[in-house]
DNA sequence: ACCTGAACACCGTTCAAGT
DNA sequence: ACCTGAACACCGTTCAAGT
């Protein structure tokens, strides 16, 4: 049987996400494709360049699609909903996200993470500039809001087997939108 | 020259902060102390528990000494601002932490980072409760700021080495309190 | 072009032998 | 009680040799 470079990418992702990138290794992968080390080496110069190509399949899934999904909502408060139910969504999706998220003090992955950071929070300050606040507090809010985000998957990470609720997601993310995007009045009193 | 147990559970806290569970390795830091493997498996069962008294070091640190410092403070805006002012000090300071929340996929760390988490939220929470809102709320937003925090500690990972002025700090810990516990008269509103 | 198999280095673990 | 040194298994990397 033999396999193609993406093949090996495939798997590679999938050990990705279920040990982070120490998991990422060699001699396991080959043996779960049945073929050999040797043959990895032909495919790849090192490992490395597997989870380099891994990382670069997550960033297109992760980043583009879902921001060329939201960028058209052109209502703010909407736009900032549609992310935050993507946002959280079913926990075992967001494994891999929070592995790699959670892998910045990797030298290859931390290119990846900083990469995506920047797009993010760019987006969520967006939102916060449409919403009307000055320029420079959307930009502190989006990077609060980002945190969030980041903190959130990674306490999804651990958090001991039980799913939360479809209620309780809602009320999360009401929460969320109550916080950091609260209605006119209320963001009218603060200035 | 002669090695005590907690001689190698300090170098292997170094060890962990700066690369993680996986750079906790038995020939290396047996190497950076001058001793051999053999040494090293006198004092330890195994790598696992060389990780684990680690761990504890931390935990005992990250926990229980901040705790006790901030519960005597009664105005629970100011024991928000004084966390706040901890969770932000400088970053060199908080790779060992971010390098340990960010490890909750090893099965070893999980453990440590799942009773951390259960006791940072609570403390949260009852900042919230004591600000007045009903518990169930309280117990969500104790969840959302401490997301905040394990959020914020990630990305200060992975931003490319400029360190955040003090000005910067105090902006961000404004607009956190200013989003998470805003003023009577906003808060009052919202209900 | 794609793969195997053997080789070597590095690290985890064991253990007999030393002080 | 505490440590060394050699042994073995596992994984990363190289490479000559096979199809």
């Amino acid at each position: 049987v033999r396999l193609s470079r993406e093949d090996w990418v495939t798997a590679g992702l999938t050990a990705l996400g279920s040990g982070g990138p120490g998991a990422v290794m060699v001699e396991p992968i080959a043996a779960s494709l049945q073929a050999t080390k040797g043959s990895f080496y032909w495919h790849f110069r090192d490992r490395a360049e597997l989870l380099t190509a891994a990382l670069e399949r997550w960033e297109q899934l992760a980043t583009q699609s879902v921001i060329e999904h939201l960028e058209p909502i052109a209502d703010p408060r909407m736009r900032l909903r549609a992310l935050l139910s993507i946002a959280f969504r079913d926990e075992d999706e967001l494994r891999l996200e929070g592995v790699v998220l959670a892998s910045g003090h990797d030298p290859v992955v931390a290119e990846f993470v900083e990469r995506v950071t920047a797009t993010r929070t760019a987006f969520l300050s967006r939102v916060f500039v449409d919403l009307g606040l000055p320029s420079g507090e959307a930009k502190v809010r989006g990077r609060i809001a980002y945190a969030t985000y980041v903190g959130h998957v990674q306490l999804g990470l651990t958090d001991s087997g039980d799913q939360p609720s479809r209620a309780s997601i809602k009320r999360v993310i009401d929460e969320m939108i109550s916080i950091f995007a609260p209605d006119g009045a209320a963001a009218r009193r603060k200035r």
